[in-house]
DNA sequence: GTTGTATGTGTTAAAAAATAACATTATTTG
DNA sequence: CAAATAATGTTATTTTTTAACACATACAAC
């Protein structure tokens, strides 16, 4: 028989009595509660729910609605939505959408415009498989008819994604018809940016095993480098971008033979 | 250049107009709006904002909240939440914390009481590293001391987590400390079940490579046998479960010298 | 036993927020 | 342009939420 230490690691220091524990369960099993239905089912008038609920509020388990509460968003976190799923960005989302062979395997990498995308995916019910390093784009294709596969790898907490060797040696194995990708940076001679470098890394691979490649990104990052290239121009197929990109920018890639739509 | 078909897939046939489509942007980007600020920023009415906000919420792109509302939550959708997060399993959750030992690498395997105990151990300060293939276990983890390692695989929809041959390659290059995992069934002379064949086969694997196994499990899951057994009772260290575990159950693990810990 | 303190809950009146109904103003459309 | 339609504003009413206090219960000290 082994032996196991024990650690006295303070555990949620609160202090939730037995109706609370049990509300939080309702909530939890039911996604929503009411503060009528809940003091009628505890015996308990509405001033006492409205407590409870208050002060699930406070110890961040709960949200209070309308008439009652929904359990804390769990993954829907601050980081993760700054500038994400602008107007344009679904501008950009729709035109693309038009480009997707049904029954294709699409490689859908991390970032905020291909996370648009993937919710507008999400909407229809195109049969298709799509692998991605993104858990928000994992979790806004589940329950859709897409088949989903996650490519494994070390978790960056600012954008929910995995990188890294054990990334890069899982999708060596892939064959990809398609590669939707956004960038950080962009330029009209240089090529495309983005700023980790084992992101980069995965990026170039991704490009390796694809037939295709098409870049989305908002007009604003053209003229920004970030710190690593991942592409050349010419390494892109299509590039969908908004309407504010400047003329001059829109020539040079023409020149280069790579297809751009502006929305 | 290469041609692209255009497939006339329909896209969210809504029609949000400019300040909608502007407020779920500012609701993306804040994670929560407030309706008196808004009525003032667009320069109209709080009537206005509201109906505004019962639109985004009709086609589920917001809640609402007190005064204002915040972005509909993501993830966290409906399969996941049943039974998950009861008193019983907190309470496990409660016992195993005080087994983990700081600085280890602990594989923590999808379920729903392991969720419980990831998102108790969010709530602690532990250096510690988790691999797993849970994605609401990674979810729960991000933003904290512990380095989160994913396993990648093929997603299964209703759990939410990443199994397959994949997944088992994956797994097959890491040492580990220490395995927590739960089950769908267990039997005190038989030992444990799930009901998935790909996962039984990633619980065996898991096992094999980890120095220690820990089960956490409701007593109630004593008795019912799963569709595949992936543990002998004696391949395991300690079972963590609460104490409506029968005698008979607790004497029988007992004696195979396995540790029982009842809460 | 009483007394005091703390905690939880109920009750009520007041404040705030949400709604419905209708008036008014823009926007389309023929 | 005029009629029709949609969007927004206004107001009165209803509903929800809050704050403040009253009551009860439990527990400890004396």
């Amino acid at each position: 028989m082994l032996f196991f230490n024990t650690y006295n690691h303070k555990t949620c220091g609160d202090s939730m009595n037995q109706r609370q524990q049990e509300l939080l369960d309702r909530l939890n099993r039911t996604g929503r509660i009411l503060i009528e239905e809940e003091a009628e089912h505890f015996g308990v008038t509405s001033m006492t729910i409205r407590r409870d609920l208050r002060f699930l509020e406070k110890n961040g388990l709960a949200v209070q609605t309308k008439n009652g509460a929904i359990p804390k968003p769990k993954i829907h976190a601050a980081p993760l939505n700054i500038a994400e799923d602008s107007a344009v960005k679904r501008k950009i989302a729709a035109r693309l959408l038009e480009m997707i062979e049904p029954s294709s395997t699409v490689l859908l990498s991390t970032g905020t415009t291909t996370l648009t995308f993937a919710r507008l995916l999400a909407q229809q019910n195109l049969p298709l498989t799509i692998i991605t390093n993104s858990i928000p784009i994992t979790s806004a294709l589940f329950q859709t008819r897409i088949k989903v596969i996650l490519i494994g790898g070390e978790l960056r907490t600012n954008s929910l994604d995995l990188v890294g060797p054990a990334a890069e040696k899982y999708l060596s194995e892939y064959h990809i018809d398609l590669l939707v990708t956004g960038c950080d940076g962009a330029d009209a001679q240089q090529g495309f940016y983005t700023s980790d470098l084992n992101l980069a890394n995965l990026e170039k691979l991704s490009a390796k095993v694809s037939d295709k490649v098409i870049v989305i990104t908002e007009s604003r990052k053209f003229g920004r480098k970030a710190l690593v290239k991942f592409a050349e121009i010419v390494d892109v197929d299509a590039i969908i971008t908004d309407n504010r990109l400047k003329a001059i920018d829109r020539e040079l890639i023409t020149r280069n033979g790579v297809e751009i739509i502006v929305t």
